[in-house]
RNA sequence: GCCCAGAUAGCUCAGUCGGUAGAGCAGGGGACUGAAAAUCCCCGUGUCGUUGGUUCGAUUCCGACUCUGGGCA
């Protein structure tokens, strides 16, 4: 990583800005900020807004903002492609590469705790795919004879793991079962290697921090403010593609809107719902930034004039 | 005014054939290396509407009252 690293250096910075926090906490103001004091430009470190077509909901940078400073690592595919952490991190290295032989510093911004992490840690994905094909039948299995057996499988071929993950966790019981599988090694050696390069590049983490009751009062009302700027009509969009597998499926502000097209729900109750998953989706995003390590905290009173730039 | 049904956790409700009560949701905490805005785990004391009565003992049975639905006038 020595060339990545020189690239580096040609910024005079120590490392790269990373502002993370909570949904509604403020993070897209605070980043154009910063990327202005520091001639910088924004990459999105978000695991939805990289799908085009969900702006309002995804509360994706306006146009005015995005006009303000230069933003990255949004509106990439279509909203049925496949993508994930490991294909964010080539994404975004490639882009921070760039940017940084334009001697420009990337100012990272996001709320997709995976994401930030992986930048962190520098954790490297094997190039061997998944075998999908695997991880299906194994779903097949599932529905036949219930998690039991393929828990026990998981057992056997990887113990550590299944200490670790809960049976009822079907989700990461078959993924970690096809995973291992398929690349024919052990979680435990998978992450071992996965981090021997260490991290790519130096990042320092910023989280906003909010009293947790006024933290949902924000987010109750950009929920409303996104109804205002037509959710409903991108929802609608969104639904009509009828799409089957599509991950941008689970983006919180869509889905609730889903039952109400179906007419099976009144407005008013998906708005409420929405509402609900997006405070509860706040509060996950929380514990995750909490256990992060190195996150400096920026509590609310001070994000106009939180010096970033003295952190670097 | 009369009749009926309710009144139990922040909300929706279950339950106790009489020995002071439990689910879902909310809320709180946590996990997390290839779907992560996903997925999963842990945390439940509240004058059981008020007030009399019966009883060793009532949230549970009986009466009255208050409130909320619904029906009849």
């Amino acid at each position: 990583m020595d060339n990545a690293q020189r690239l580096f250096e040609s910024t005079g910075y120590k490392s790269i800005p990373v502002i993370c926090g909570p949904t509604a906490s403020g993070k897209t103001a605070l980043s154009i900020r910063v990327a202005q004091e520091l001639s910088g430009q924004i990459c999105c470190c978000d695991s939805m807004q990289i799908y085009k077509h969900l702006s309002i909901g995804t509360a994706k940078p306006t146009e005015e903002e995005q006009a303000m400073v230069p933003h990255h690592l949004i509106d990439l595919v279509e909203p049925d492609t496949p993508f994930h952490v490991s294909s964010y991190l080539d994404v975004a290295y490639a882009k921070v590469e760039e940017l940084l032989s334009s001697h420009i510093l990337p100012v990272f911004c996001g709320g997709t705790g995976q994401y930030v992490t992986a930048l962190q840690k520098g954790i490297s994905f094997e190039e061997a795919p998944v075998d999908h094909e695997l991880e299906e039948m194994y779903w097949e299995e599932y529905r036949k004879n219930g998690i039991e057996v393929l828990f026990e499988k998981l057992s056997k071929l990887d113990p550590i793991a299944a200490t670790k993950i809960h049976p009822n966790n079907t989700k990461r019981v078959i993924h970690t079962l096809a995973l291992c599988e398929s690349l024919g090694k052990t979680t435990e050696e998978i992450h071992e290697s996965s981090l021997k390069d260490g991290p790519r590049y130096p990042f320092t983490l910023f989280c906003i921090d909010w009293p947790r009751d006024v933290l949902y009062e924000r987010a109750n009302l950009r929920v409303d403010h996104m109804m205002e700027e037509g959710l409903l009509e991108e929802a609608k969009w969104l639904y009509d593609q009828k799409y089957t597998n599509a991950t941008a499926l689970q983006a919180i502000g869509y889905k609730e809107f889903f039952p109400y097209f179906e007419d099976r729900c009144e407005l008013n109750d998906c708005i409420e719902l929405l509402k609900q998953h997006t405070r509860n989706y706040a509060k996950r995003q929380l514990t995750w930034f909490r256990h992060m390590e190195g996150i400096n905290w920026i509590p609310f009173d001070q994000i106009k004039d939180y010096n970033v730039k003295s952190y670097l």
